[in-house]
DNA sequence: TTACTACTTGGAGTATGCTCAAAGTCAAGT
DNA sequence: ACTTGACTTTGAGCATACTCCAAGTAGTAA
């Protein structure tokens, strides 16, 4: 099931719980508590997390942000931006900005390089219906592909 | 100047030359020749490497590989295959069609990402413009942003 | 009571991908 | 002859992000 869609219990999660609804493991969680990217997690009377629907779509979102390039400590100076309040409201908006302009800068490499593979792969084919003659048909190292 | 655009000149390039042309650094150059991503490059009689343009190419075409997400041990696999010659043609054509492919879902999430980036900032324009008075306003973690 | 399961903490170890430093070679310039 | 600069090799060290393990606790079930 797609994570971003599985829907979370309103009442309190266990870790392990937590792990499942936002992919991460267990050990991770932990780490990243450690690590202060989360905060110190509520405990139980028993010494167990929990954590609240609040907390694990906190975690998703995190998690996006990791999956498009931020790095753990970026993330951590954006949450602690976040904890002290409104007053920094716009130096997060310039942030989240700056990270969006990343993504647009990132996907349009992605589709140069889709291209240059798709001009590999299709003369790759004609490599196929047509295999060379010639004795020189170098590939990478040192490739005719930019 | 864009390293994809920035012209190659036809005589043998030195390591200096080579890492000025890829992006890379002349540390990095010799780390992937001993790991076996690079073959071992032809050496000049005092010793020293040197580079044609065809592999300054290959080396980019392999720059674009990782930045596209493709791990230093995948990469040198298909290089591997390769040096194997046009037997491998095949397999090396399934290898960059299901690179393509995870570029392409690479690319959706991207996309995701921003369009909830730009939620958020929506949201963040919100607050400037009409500062909230309830008390209970989360961000992450927990946030209200998916 | 014993066993089992789900957690806890703290610390050590691992994978990937560089990055740097030490000691040496070679060729050119003064 | 000596210095400078661009290289060489080998090996160690580092940053990021986990991942695993050992020892312990708390609650439940037989």
């Amino acid at each position: 099931m797609d994570l971003t869609t599985q829907n979370i219990p309103d009442t309190v999660t266990s870790i392990s719980q937590a792990a499942e609804l936002t992919g991460l493991t267990e050990d991770t969680i932990r780490y990243y508590e450690r690590i202060g990217l989360l905060p110190y997690a509520d405990r139980k009377p028993n010494g167990h997390r929990h954590y609240s629907k609040d907390q694990i779509l906190g975690i998703r979102f995190l998690m996006r942000l990791k999956a498009t390039g931020m790095t753990l400590e970026q993330m951590r100076h954006y949450l602690e931006l976040t904890r002290q309040g409104d007053g920094t409201l716009s130096e997060r908006y310039t942030i989240l900005e700056a990270h969006n302009d990343t993504i647009a800068h990132e996907i349009a490499r992605l589709q140069e390089t889709q291209e240059v593979i798709r001009y590999k792969l299709r003369h790759f084919r004609e490599l196929a219906e047509n295999p060379n003659t010639d004795a020189y048909d170098c590939e990478e190292p040192g490739s005719s592909g930019q």
